[in-house]
DNA sequence: CAATTTAATTCGATATCTAAACAATTTGCT
DNA sequence: AGCAAATTGTTTAGATATCGAATTAAATTG
């Protein structure tokens, strides 16, 4: 039993309820948390490339690529080369993807969001930053965090090539 | 904008910083979160089999099935079927396997745990006490979880308010 | 103009799920 | 007892998400 068993759980069912939800989301209306974090990154962004894209909602470009591969061949998206710099790309909407971005449901389990919405106003905020100071202590740059130690190598391979 | 928005980022904020401490884990130590979850399982449970340990670290038995392959092809543990019903299998860990075990890290970030154990422990249990709480509200079995309505009904709402 | 930087994609992994398939056991009914 | 049906344990199949590293193409710098 560690200090941080607890924690540690309760985070696992947090990113599985969420998964889950992701899940049947995409069985119910073909699209994705990650997918309609995109689409509205690109409503909400001035003139939405894939890395803007990315940055703002924490994720790698490689999976926004990856996102939009999909959205695009659902015909939700379209990329177009607007701009004089012919590297970047441009994420635009298209007429379907506007009507299914409208009719979205909303990112957390409608069960949740039924509680969280009872609650008194500083419960809520008490949960908000509860939540948000785990996230700054876990996302905070590991500075000192070279290699972790622990473990020898597992294939004997030679560490410097 | 919306009320849970904030909520929403601080959560994929943690999901990612796990993800990621998890990849960083196994380029070190060519061991994932989520399979010394596995080998953590198998050493606690009495006779560990696929579905014991996914029931208790909460996950998919096709999850787990996937985890242990793995686990097996890099000589950490074994399948071996031992009880008089043939139908379940137990796992085992082998030499190498507990010797990892062993040596493996934390399954936490070592920055986040450095400031978890500088907190008071009234903080650190209200820090528990309200992920634990966020864990229950999102995982709790949305009952009345017929299809999301949002998409393309729209006429007057939620039935149930 | 060569070298470097930047934007995007491709590649190769892993994790995760549900649904379907398979195998062995248990149950139920005659 | 005997056999079909139901249940249970595990795996397989088919998706998506996600990342870092390598690649490609375009722009910038020296």
């Amino acid at each position: 039993m560690k200090d941080y068993d607890e924690l540690l759980i309760a985070l696992r069912r947090i990113t599985r309820a969420i998964d889950l939800y992701s899940k049947r989301l995409q069985k119910d209306t073909r699209l994705t948390i990650s997918q309609l974090l995109v689409m509205d990154a690109i409503v909400k962004i001035d003139k939405p490339t894939p890395s803007a894209i990315a940055k703002s909602i924490l994720l790698s470009q490689a999976t926004v690529t990856n996102l939009i591969d999909r959205l695009e061949k659902n015909g939700l998206v379209q990329r177009k080369r607007l701009g004089t710099d012919k590297r970047t790309i441009n994420v635009v909407l298209t007429e379907l993807g506007e009507t299914k971005y409208d009719e979205a449901p909303e990112l957390l389990q409608s069960g949740f969001l039924r509680e969280y919405r009872k609650l008194e106003s500083w419960e809520q905020h008490l949960l908000v930053s509860a939540v948000g100071r785990v996230a700054s202590m876990m996302d905070a740059e590991d500075i000192d965090a070279s290699p972790i130690l622990a473990i020898g190598d597992i294939d004997g391979g030679d560490p410097f090539g």
